[in-house]
RNA sequence: GCUGCUGUAGCUCAGUCGGUAGAGCACUCCCUUGGUAAGGGAGAGGUCGAUGGUUCAAAUCCAUUCAGCAGCACCA
């Protein structure tokens, strides 16, 4: 006699077991169509699943946050089921939601092609048209095992040997198709819907291990509706738009070529953008109290045994022979580097803090595959600094550093901001009690400055716990870049030390920090995040003066020369072409102030100005342009001493 | 690194059955002096990623290799 308590907190009561599907039916014939799975606690179950206990029930719906996922796990079905009518020599491995949509690991001889997902997906209409009837079944162990034995499926074999012992062993059959699965499911193929769609095929490594087979994977996305879809895919098409790639090539930031794979040729306006952070990022560290340092490129493999980067890492670096026998590697990382200026001559703890900033060019023999755009390169630039400070010096130091971080994030237009939090590993250095004061350090830091934070426990370096701020961009997506890491081993590993107030030699604690990541990698975040259309302050050109007829050349050029010594990247131009088409020009280079000048402006010392992205022009004094648009082009932490 | 796909003019791309290349934009020159997102005309521009092979003949077929793209693995 299960009671069944629905969470309006009204009860139910039932002569003998009862599905949530006829607890549905019970409340009225519009949720019995509505619903589509049901849920006890945190746990999703189908709504054919036998209650025999009280139980506290909530039916779900399409407006619950969790069913797309349910709908996209059952897309996953779908498409297995597809492809074994089409190719039945597939085995089927794996197919989950995912963030996005789903996919399905398959194991076949012949490559799935472009071609080949047309056809699974106008099958998969087909399957939902059909609307199989979708049964969860229990197994025992050896059932399961003997079936797929006796199909020749060794992947399946390997999964049920997985499962938990403590776990029922469950199958789902729709049509002919029946598949290992935890569930729950839709009650049939037919109310997952059409508003789905395959969207590439790729390899995958079995179970996520490259010693192990690769499968081929197939990506789909899966919504509650057309217009979600369609929506999601127009999204993509944005995303596409804005490819850093694209947009530096025509923009003329930067191209990449085949002789140096990995590694960036900036060009003049590129190069411009990043001086320009580079210079704004100079002046926030020196403000925070940051020492600039350079330190060498190539580097005795020595330094790097010593600091244990040579094992780890060894064969992600480049490296050089000398004449004298020598094993020299490019830096890979600052760190040592870093510690070396420490160790000269004696610190004392009156030093401590100390700041230790580089704009490090390092080199990491990075795979091919992970090569992408200067978003993965192998010839980068961090925005690395080491703070040398004493283990009550981490929790003020961290504060600091995360509020500086928050600040420039705002300052390039990002204002949500998460931080990943990695705590002790198994395996690690260090005793109990240090770690308990930098991971509560840490913690303290991100509470002050309002950071949420999500933990990933255990995943905290060997040498301390460690911060990785993740910021999301104008379109959604994330992007983590800066870090923050507490280190109690390589200060000994590489000897630094300093002399404490009792005259004795103590260790120093090492935090490494960086707030932009890879200086590259961060300026193709930044042109994604801006489609190109960089800020005032960052735009490679600021204005450009066009005369509208060739007798207002050298008013154009008086002009040019007043914003020039206003201190603003500006060009001319001169060229035999109609305002309509420069205009159009310097619009698609995303110009930020357009300024065409004519006989009118040239006799009233006046120039017509248009905005990027305006359609309208206001004609304004000179003067007053000058000290308007002055404003406008400072870089955010000048505007704010300004002000 | 692995799987799949791709590589033709500066850029974006077309090129059938193997018969030694084409468009648009950009570029150069000429005409046009035009008031806010493409004025008109002419011209120049290519060892078809590289190497090797098959063939009377290769952008096209085969092999190797390099690079790019998507995903996986990696990311100090």
């Amino acid at each position: 006699m299960p009671v069944i308590t629905l969470p309006d907190g009204s009860q139910r009561q039932y002569e003998g077991a009862v599905t949530p599907a006829a607890v549905a039916a019970d409340i009225g014939p519009g949720l019995a169509k509505a619903a589509l799975a049901a849920r006890i606690g945190d746990q999703m179950i189908d709504l054919s699943r036998e209650l025999t206990d009280d139980t506290d029930l909530a039916l779900v719906t399409s407006k619950d946050a969790d069913v797309l996922d349910l709908i996209r796990h059952d897309a996953a079905h779908v498409m297995a089921e597809a492809v074994l009518e089409l190719y039945p020599e597939t085995q089927v491995t794996i197919g989950p939601a995912i963030e996005n949509g789903f996919y399905y690991d398959f194991h076949r001889d012949t490559a799935f092609s472009e071609e080949d997902l047309g056809a699974i997906e106008q099958r998969m209409h087909e399957i939902v048209d059909r609307d199989e009837a979708i049964s969860r079944e229990v197994w025992t162990r050896n059932e399961a095992v003997k079936f797929y034995e006796d199909n020749n499926e060794p992947f399946k074999v390997e999964l049920v040997g997985a499962i938990p012992e403590d776990e029922t062993v469950t199958f789902y059959r729709q049509g002919a198709f029946i598949d290992l699965c935890r569930g729950p499911h839709l009650p049939s193929t037919g109310r997952l819907g059409h508003a789905f769609k395959l969207m590439k095929v790729a390899g995958a490594y079995w179970r996520g291990d490259s010693n192990r087979p690769m499968l081929q994977r197939i990506y789909g996305t899966a919504f509650l509706n057309q217009k979600d879809l369609d929506a999601y895919l127009h999204m993509l098409e944005e995303a596409e738009k804005r490819d850093h790639r694209k947009l530096g090539r025509s923009l003329d930031f930067f191209h990449m070529q085949e002789e140096a794979a990995g590694s960036v040729f900036w060009h003049k306006k590129g190069w411009v953008l990043y001086r320009e952070i580079e210079q704004y990022m100079r002046r926030r560290l020196d403000a925070a109290g940051y020492d600039e340092v350079k330190t060498p490129q190539l580097v005795d493999r020595s330094l790097w045994e010593a600091s244990g980067h040579w094992d780890k890492f060894g064969d992600n670096m480049f490296t050089a022979a000398s004449e004298d026998d020598r094993t020299l590697a490019l830096k890979p990382m600052n760190c040592p580097g870093h510690v070396q200026i420490y160790r000269q001559g004696i610190t004392s703890y009156r030093d401590l803090p100390l700041r230790m900033a580089e704009f490090g060019s390092c080199h990491r023999n990075e795979p091919s595959g992970a090569l992408h755009g200067i978003m993965r390169v192998r010839a980068f630039t961090q925005d690395d600094a080491h703070i040398f400070c004493t283990e009550d010096q981490i929790n003020s130091e961290s504060v600091a550093f995360c509020n500086l971080l928050l600040d420039i994030y705002r300052d390039f237009g990002f204002t949500e901001v998460r931080v990943k939090f990695s705590d002790r590993p198994p395996v690690r250095a260090g005793d109990d009690a240090t770690w308990d004061k930098a991971e509560a350090a840490l913690r303290d830091a991100t509470e002050a400055a309002g950071l949420d934070t999500t933990l990933n426990p255990g995943e905290g370096a060997f040498y301390g716990p460690k911060l990785e701020f993740v910021l999301r961009d104008a379109i959604g997506r994330d992007w983590q870049c800066g870090t923050l890491q507490v280190d109690f081993v390589l200060p000994e590993r590489l000897d630094a030390e300093y002399v404490a107030e009792d005259g004795a030699r103590h260790r120093p604690v090492m935090l490494h920090r960086a707030i932009l990541g890879s200086m590259e990698r961060w300026i193709g975040i930044l042109i994604e995040q801006y489609a190109g259309k960089m800020p005032p302050w960052l735009a490679p050109v600021q204005c450009v003066v066009a005369p509208i007829t060739d007798s207002a050349n050298d008013y154009a050029n008086e002009v040019a020369e007043a914003f020039k010594a206003a201190g603003f990247r500006v060009e001319t131009d001169m060229r035999n072409e109609k305002i309509g088409y420069k205009v159009r020009e310097h619009s698609v280079a995303k110009v930020p102030f357009i300024i065409a000048v004519g006989g009118r402006e040239a006799e009233n010392k006046t120039i017509a100005l248009r905005r990027l992205g305006l359609d309208k022009q206001e004609t304004l004094a000179l003067s007053d342009a000058l000290n308007t648009l002055s404003l406008e082009i400072l870089p955010p932490d000048l505007a704010q001493a300004a002000e």
